[in-house]
RNA sequence: GCGCCCGUAGCUCAGCCCGGAUAGAGCGUUGGCCUCCGGAGCCAAAGGUCACAGGUUCAAAUCCUGUCGGGCGCGCCA
């Protein structure tokens, strides 16, 4: 049930029912906004119809107010409607109206709260997407509790909902790894000589190192000298460090041979990629499939021959250009590069063709803010390849910065110091790590304090939502160790006097409670998780106050009952809020 | 230089999409509250030029233009 969704209704009617009788014209469009006022002596909702027609209609808003009001469809939901202000339509609720939400929430269960806005549409969110070149770090930790809560906040939306991870295994990144692999493992042969600059120097890469020297012994050992022979200077010796690692893959190549590199290179991504899966897993962040760039090369070429199909590529310079300047884009792109290498974008036009032609509706992306640059040349390609530009929505995520207590700590991938996902969950725990990252708006920039994620005091949000869950269950043993109830759904057997519910705290609750499927609705439509963490500490508040104030296990059985349902409800619209952003409810903590 | 994001209380941020009534929350600060269902709780107070300047409007934190300040991006990298 949502009330304000049947409201909205009655104000539908209500100006249909105005246009038949020509008081509106038929071709005057109107969109009613039903907000929540302020002050609670505006009623549940107030409507600014009659101020936005009156400069259409040439008439005073409170008149316009008036006619609305009349044309309002009769309901026992509705107590009263006033207008007040300049023009404002104001609606106080029935008390069963507020009743019928407790019983809703108790018969609904985990459905409550869920909509229909994307019933039968399918969706593909890719999110992470971490090249597979080491361990997830505190960044990615944000798009992945990000994504896996916008994927259950879609889902209650009604959405088809499928979760890719796009798995960069080919590329010149992941031959930097294999190639830094190799370097450590022949560190580990007794080989001496200066690491590469541009190398991947994370201990991570020792211990693929060791397990290779395990098992292979010294099958891929070569001589120092063999390898750095005629390799151009690192950047440290007056050299380019990019000439040098290249020189240096190549190098591998050659004196491993093909197989014996791409043992070397399977062990990399594999290893990698493992711990990335396990470590997302720890996280509660879980995918539909994991897609693999490798398994794309049919699709990269029969994109290329498409794009060149239609007129859209030219050549210059020895490279393959994709005309993307003419769809929207700053410049146009290189497809093809000179030494015969597709780029990166070239692979994620064949990617993003590839999920189309799987029959998603939409398709989501969440990237990091630093790929925002890259948006408009891939909106180009799909426009380009006769597809609809709009059905691709990319989500940016900024960067969260990580604080313990005042002091910020310092990151560089380069040298291997990054805080890694895995760090921060086991120090902080994953619900408060999944809370804190879906507290923020997505494009706001994160500040995440570690002393303040981990303190189990009030400051905490965390904790005060969880609290409340487990507060809930605490009254319940404690009723069922009294004898009060015999089980939890006894309410439901038996009739409840809901107007014992008088206390002002009491209709706070109820107020909030039905909130939550207009919040969720809200959310998804403009894909924002942080609007739950939100209103669930504006529920467990209103809960903690009315805790605090009122006697739950009491001797008037009849107000007991109703109080127990109360508490019920709101117990289970926690459990459901918190589900969606992938936060734990305890029973005890 | 161009493009995108951000600027709201001492700090961290909601609210902006879709304009509405006296601009909200948490933390921090100050002072209070159970012999009682979990004090990881509650109550109260202080705290604002919504960066700035114009514009649109009956009405602007919200929409438009400009300025200033902060972040990011502008590769034949991914």
């Amino acid at each position: 049930m949502n009330l304000k969704q049947d409201l909205h209704h009655l104000f539908t009617q209500a100006i249909d029912t105005l246009k038949q009788q020509t008081v509106i014209p038929p071709d005057v469009t109107v969109e009613i906004h039903l907000e929540r006022p302020r002050e609670t002596q505006h009623g549940d909702f107030a409507c600014n119809l009659a101020m936005m027609l009156a400069k259409q209609l040439k008439q005073r808003p409170r008149d316009i107010a008036e006619k609305i009001v009349a044309a309002l469809p009769q309901t026992d939901f509705v107590a009263k409607v006033d207008i007040a202000g300049a023009g404002f339509i104001n609606i106080t609720l029935a008390h069963h109206a507020y009743h019928a939400v407790i019983t809703s929430i108790l018969t609904e269960q985990q459905r409550y709260g869920t909509g229909n806005s994307g019933a039968g549409k399918s969706v593909i969110l890719e999110f992470v997407s971490a090249n597979p070149t080491g361990p997830l770090h505190v960044g990615h930790g944000r798009g992945a509790a990000y994504g896996a809560a916008l994927a259950n906040l879609l889902a209650a939306a009604g959405y088809r909902v499928h979760n890719e991870y796009y798995v960069n295994d080919a590329g010149r990144q992941m031959n930097i790894l294999a190639t830094s692999v190799w370097l450590r493992y022949l560190e580990l042969c007794g080989e001496q000589f200066k690491f590469p600059a541009n190398g991947y120097r994370g201990d991570y890469v020792w211990d693929i190192a060791a397990s290779l020297h395990r098992e292979y012994a010294a099958a891929f050992h070569h001589a120092q000298k063999d390898v750095f022979n005629q390799i151009p200077p690192d950047v440290d010796d007056g050299g380019d460090k990019e000439d040098h690692i290249d020189a240096l893959i190549a190098r591998a190549k050659l004196l491993l041979g093909e197989q014996h590199y791409l043992v070397v290179f399977d062990r990399g991504l594999n290893l990698i990629l493992d711990d990335i899966r396990q470590d997302l897993l720890q996280f509660k962040v879980s995918y539909d499939h994991w897609f693999s760039e490798r398994s794309l090369s049919t699709d990269l070429t029969a994109t290329l021959e498409r794009l060149k199909a239609n007129g859209h590529t030219y050549e210059k310079d020895g490279a393959v250009w994709f005309r993307s300047s003419s769809f929207g884009d700053e410049k146009d792109r290189v497809l093809v590069r000179e030494n015969g290498q597709e780029t990166y974008f070239t692979a994620d036009i064949a990617y993003h063709l590839n999920k189309l032609n799987r029959g998603f509706d939409v398709l989501i992306n969440i990237w990091g803010a630093d790929h925002h640059g890259y948006v408009p040349r891939v909106k180009a390609a799909l426009t380009a390849l006769n597809h609809d530009a709009n059905r691709l929505n990319v989500l940016l995520v900024q960067f969260a910065t990580l604080y313990r207590g005042k002091e910020r700590l310092q990151m560089s991938t380069r040298s291997g110091e990054f805080v890694t996902l895995r760090e921060l969950r086991e120090e902080v725990g994953a619900d408060a790590a999944r809370f804190f990252y879906v507290q923020r708006k997505s494009e706001q920039h994160l500040d995440f304090d570690l002393e303040l994620a981990k303190s189990q005091t009030s400051d905490n949000p965390v904790y005060y939502v969880q609290y409340a869950h487990a507060r809930i269950s605490s009254v319940f043993r404690e009723a069922r160790d009294k004898g009060f109830i015999a089980n939890s759904t006894q309410w439901q057997t038996e009739p409840l006097d809901f107007t014992r519910l008088e206390m002002p705290q009491e209709h706070a609750l109820l107020r909030t409670l039905s909130r939550y499927p207009e919040m969720l609705e809200m959310a998804a439509t403009a894909c924002e998780p942080h609007q739950i963490t939100y209103y669930l500490r504006e529920l467990a508040q209103d809960f903690h106050v009315f805790y605090n104030a009122h006697k739950i296990l009491i001797e008037d059985e009849s107000l007991r009952r109703v109080r127990l349902s109360l508490i019920a409800a709101v117990q289970q619209v926690l459990y459901n809020g918190l589900t969606i952003i992938g936060v734990s409810a305890p029973e005890v903590m």
